[in-house]
DNA sequence: ATCCCTTTGTGAAGCGATGCACAAAGTCGG
DNA sequence: CCGACTTTGTGCATCGCTTCACAAAGGGAT
């Protein structure tokens, strides 16, 4: 049921898929810093990962290694963004302008990774109307023409919980195939589309999960990121 | 080097872990809506998740479930609120006080399971003593003691990356050892500390990546949450 | 040219998570 | 009390990811 020769081998594991934006944070910080090449040793130090694991996971994308040397700094992040597709810049719509959207919107760090803030929703009154880091908070209704007008490709959802899935089938509808979740619901999506979900209380149910471990026994392994 | 029969067998899975959560979301919802039981095929569909992978996890809890019957709502509520230790509550404290930590202060959905914000702290003057969500923002001087005296087990860095090290040095040294981190760097700790990390820009990048091989070829599985 | 040193790229083993499939266990109607 | 039906709990095969360990590849010194 599978062809396993396609050409050439153009399946990157998703695991591997996760941390190339690790390697590429730390070797922008590195070519910042005036380093020409890296080692996989000093490379997946900076990444936090094993090294073993590290030049596994770039030798999906090629030998762009050096026997001996390492790997040139500037070229590898030229690499990695290709591949994660950063050479490009894509357009966001943030739907949801209340506490968590309104720090997405005024959050630099996503410019400075090749994505553009195009289009801010939310069905407020109250709201609709408010300039945000530059831009006008729009009413939902004209959601699908944001979407369609400005090539938005990929939305974050940071709206309540009880209005998320009926804006998800919406802006599925309108065409986008990749979605971040804020709202803790499970949203229901169909093939082919994409969706990756934040849930901040979950993350510190599991951080007390360990903690009460740690509390009770003086007997385990711990740590992790 | 390990002992595989200490009493029973108290080694949870971290994927399971990492899910009960999300089942528990699922059952407060039932019990909302006035569920009393359920099976594992309508929880792990709400939950999104496969029904036997649901059964295995819960079976790491002990066997709560009835054959012919399903799971009893309240009691499973329970239960996994206990393995989690939401039995008890949190004191955590958030540093870092501004477009994101603000945001997380204004949060409602901590509390409500569990975790209580005990204290917001700044190194910036200008945002010292402003009231948020009712808390009063205080000196990141007095780290340590709002600590120890508000008994803080659980730390959120929303500070800039240049300072989340520093930060999180000072707080590991007072004694706090799971650390939810929202800067975009790699903090070093040392072992027997939990560190999570959320990092947006990473999810929106593996968002592109998917986007772009979707624009490619028409040929790829996708979906995941 | 040759040798030595460093570091990559990868085969293969190990490990944990997933999902199938079914026996065991329990419910419920008669 | 029994038999049909439902649903759990789990043994087992499989899968994907991690890690080790090393041969192959390249650089630089002599
Ligand atoms: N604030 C946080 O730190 C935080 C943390 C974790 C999760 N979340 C989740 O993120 C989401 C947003 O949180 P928040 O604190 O910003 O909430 P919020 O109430 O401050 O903001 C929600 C915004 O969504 C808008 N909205 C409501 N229905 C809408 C609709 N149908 N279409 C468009 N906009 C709509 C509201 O007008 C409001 O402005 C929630 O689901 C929340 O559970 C927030
Ligand atoms: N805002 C977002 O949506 C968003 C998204 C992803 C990641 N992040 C990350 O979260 C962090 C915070 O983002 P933000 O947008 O809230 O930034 P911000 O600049 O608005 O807030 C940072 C706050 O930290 C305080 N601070 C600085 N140094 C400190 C120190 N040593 N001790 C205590 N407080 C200190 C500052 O005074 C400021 O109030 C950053 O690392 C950012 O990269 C933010």
């Amino acid at each position: 049921m599978k062809s396993p020769s396609q050409s050439r081998d153009r399946g990157i594991p998703e695991a591997t898929v996760a941390r190339l934006p690790l390697y590429l944070r730390a070797l922008n910080g590195m070519a910042e810093r005036g380093v020409a090449t890296v080692s996989s040793e000093d490379l997946a130090m900076a990444a936090g990962v094993n090294s073993a694991k590290l030049r596994k996971d770039l030798s999906h994308l090629g030998s762009y290694g050096t026997r001996g040397v390492g790997y040139d700094v500037e070229y590898l992040v030229y690499q990695i963004s290709r591949e994660l597709g950063l050479t490009q810049d894509w357009a966001v719509a943030i739907v949801g302008v209340g506490n968590l959207g309104r720090a997405l919107a005024n959050y630099g760090g996503f410019v400075s990774r090749g994505f553009r803030v195009a289009g801010l929703l939310d069905a407020d009154p109250e709201v609709v109307g408010d300039d945000i880091a530059g831009l006008n908070v729009e009413h939902i209704d004209v959601l699908e023409s944001v979407i369609e007008r400005r090539g938005v490709s990929i939305v974050v959802l940071a709206t309540p919980a009880m209005a998320a899935q009926e804006v998800c089938d919406r802006v599925v509808a309108a065409g986008v195939t990749s979605i971040l979740n804020f709202a803790p619901v499970v949203l229901s999506v169909p093939d082919g589309v994409d969706v990756r979900k934040v849930d901040l209380s979950i993350e510190l149910q599991i951080l007390a999960f360990h903690e009460q471990r740690k509390a009770g026994g003086p007997l385990m392994a711990v740590d992790s990121q």
